[in-house]
DNA sequence: TGCCAGGCAAGCC
DNA sequence: GGCTTGCATGGC
């Protein structure tokens, strides 16, 4: 099979990229590869780690599609071990999150596919939210090809869900976000899909794309700075949600979104987005090994 | 078996 | 403008 190979590469962890839920079509396999795909390619990922810097191997990729797409795609052109000493610099306690999600990297993902994919996450779980999104492309999406005798299908086009109706996504178990996913796409297929892909753009402000996305029914302040900042490359999005509502509370004490939002522009500055994504990935390691040991001091006193 | 989840919209004051 | 409530569903 056609097989790309980059060496020395840092501040790189599979676990910690697609477990930190930025993205809902990667699987981790047995070997511990992640097998997904983005667009139309379908890619197998494994990562041997060393000391000085890891070697990545993706499977059913060309040196084209490589250069084109997946470097990009992962981020790879960014210094994150420079990011992360910028944050421990300024703030003390983050530290201790970094490490926990040290190889963290924000994926460049497609606009509307993240957009959609935030709407069917609220007050949902994420292995639901997997569920959900396959039901949806296997039923609506185009079959994209195969890797490992798994089929893959493409995410559906705009103009494919804007022509539904509620009841023709009861099998996707969509809930009453089934709505609000119709409404947003009827939205985006009228407005043009152009219009949503220029607030990628970097000479557009984040306020500016916060302000055009939470005109989408289903779209509130978690959703839209989720997509801004998993698609859209605004790193200075702050998305706070249950767990990052504990994280916050547990380490500095604060309470409301409006304090926490307040404190992280303050603190973490231009890369709060990154900061969000090792705080969030540590606050759900804790809760997980609590849940799997049930002699951790929070359980014993129940 | 209930509790709860990468929340939002609508209705209240 | 802030606070409460209803919401579909199923993983844990």
């Amino acid at each position: 099979m056609r097989q790309v190979s980059i060496e020395g590469i840092r501040d790189f962890d599979l676990d910690h990229i697609f477990d930190c839920g930025q993205a809902f079509r990667w699987n981790r396999r047995p070997d511990g590869s992640y097998a997904g795909i983005a667009g139309r390619r379908i890619a197998n990922l494994r990562f041997d780690p060393c000391q000085q810097g890891g070697r990545l191997i993706l499977s059913n990729v060309t040196d084209e599609d490589f250069n084109g797409f997946w470097k990009d795609y992962l981020d790879l052109g960014r210094d994150y071990g420079a990011i992360k000493k910028e944050l421990a610099a300024k703030d003390p306690v983050i530290g201790r999150a970094i490490g926990a999600g040290q190889g963290i990297r924000l994926l460049r993902q497609d606009k509307w596919e993240t957009l959609i994919s935030f709407i069917l996450s609220q007050n949902n779980h994420i292995p639901r939210i997997k569920k959900c999104i396959e039901a949806l492309c296997c039923q609506f999406g185009e079959k994209a090809g195969q890797l490992d005798g798994e089929v893959y299908y493409t995410f559906p086009a705009p103009e494919t869900l804007a022509c539904l109706e509620p009841e023709d996504l009861v099998e996707c178990r969509l809930g009453y976000r089934a709505k609000y996913l119709i409404g947003t796409a009827r939205k985006v297929a009228a407005d043009g899909l152009e219009r949503l892909e220029t607030m990628g753009a970097p000479d557009v402000s984040a306020a500016e794309a916060f302000e055009y996305v939470t005109s989408f029914p289903g779209v509130g302040p978690k959703v839209a700075n989720c997509i801004l900042l998993f698609s859209m490359g605004k790193y200075d999005c702050f998305p706070v949600d249950v767990w990052m509502k504990k994280v916050m509370n547990d380490l500095y004490g604060l309470e409301s979104v409006k304090e926490i939002s307040d404190f992280a522009g303050r603190t973490y500055g231009s890369y709060g987005g990154i900061a969000q994504q090792y705080l969030f990935y540590y606050v759900r390691q804790i809760s997980r090994r609590q849940s799997a040991d049930p002699l951790t001091l929070e359980n014993r006193r129940k």
